[in-house]
DNA sequence: GGTGAAATTTAATTGAC
DNA sequence: GTCAATTAAATTTCACC
């Protein structure tokens, strides 16, 4: 494994937080010059600890106000490839994980409403041999990196719901 | 609501790939002008869609090769704000989502090993006064962000499985 | 491993149209 | 929305501790 200091944890925690912070910011924050601060996250880049940044989105002010997650059911049989590839292709997954033991798979979901939930549900019930589902719905959620936290219900009267059946925004 | 149209949402996809993402490659990317792509993204950020950016972090490489979810359950009695708050209390615990009907929270935790995840068990246990846990080991994830799919197991990238999901939710 | 400074390149920003 | 000028930042390259 790489040896990661601390600095190089607060590099981390830094660029979690804000990961436009500019090498300069970093480096009077923690206290070393920009070149080394620079360097360091090079590195993290090269070994891998750092693959890639992204933007932070409110997908409840783009219309998908609603997150659940679902727990699936495969028979013995069913690979671990096809249970991924089931949920993948469905554009309303946004995360999948699969577990060990019960369930197989579980995955996280954004939806425009609960009908359209019902939709992806319905789909991925379909889409496989899967043989049970388990939704759960969330209502508010947390985040380290922000330490802020969203509710889900404030988010579902922001605008007119898609017929079910149009296909979600991208 | 904000009227978002294809062109932000495709400047979202964009930064959702990567966040540091310039305005330059943004620009030749869609077809539009280095300032009228920042224009958007200066409004999204002003209509709150976008919230902040950050960095992609492969905790494996930093020694915390577990991940795993578990649910909560409590009392009735138990308040909203109690729960989210023994939770996050604990550093390992990375999101906390509340949800409707049972459990009564689904947690996400990363840990260095599985004794290490026995003790954050076991600590949430404590903290409140939570009567069930069910917690569900990853083995695999994948995130749509990316398209790639990581292996718990061995901590190593094991690249895209297959060519699923990788096209964008329209 | 780190510093500091100068030169260069590249990107971000602003204002006129 | 474009385009051009300006400002700011990232990057490279030194010599050095």
């Amino acid at each position: 494994m790489a040896e990661i200091d601390e600095i190089d944890h607060q590099v981390l925690r830094l660029l979690r937080e804000d990961g436009r912070r500019t090498f300069s910011e970093m480096a009077a924050e923690i206290g070393l010059s920009v070149a080394a601060v620079k360097r360091r996250v090079d590195r993290l880049r090269e070994i891998g600890v750092i693959t890639g940044f992204t933007v932070r989105v409110d997908y409840a002010k783009l219309g998908w106000g609603i997150e659940a997650f679902t727990e699936l059911r495969y028979p013995g049989t069913t690979p671990v490839a096809k249970i991924i590839r089931t949920a993948t292709d469905v554009p309303e997954v946004q995360e999948v994980f699969t577990i060990a033991g019960d369930p197989d798979a579980l995955i996280h979901v954004r939806v425009r409403d609960l009908s359209h939930l019902q939709q992806v549900i319905d789909r991925l019930r379909r889409a496989g041999d899967v043989t049970g589902t388990k939704t759960l719905l969330v209502l508010g959620s947390w985040t380290r990196d922000t330490g802020s936290a969203t509710d889900t219900r404030s988010a579902t009267d922001t605008g007119p719901a898609g017929e079910p059946g149009r296909r979600p925004p991208r």
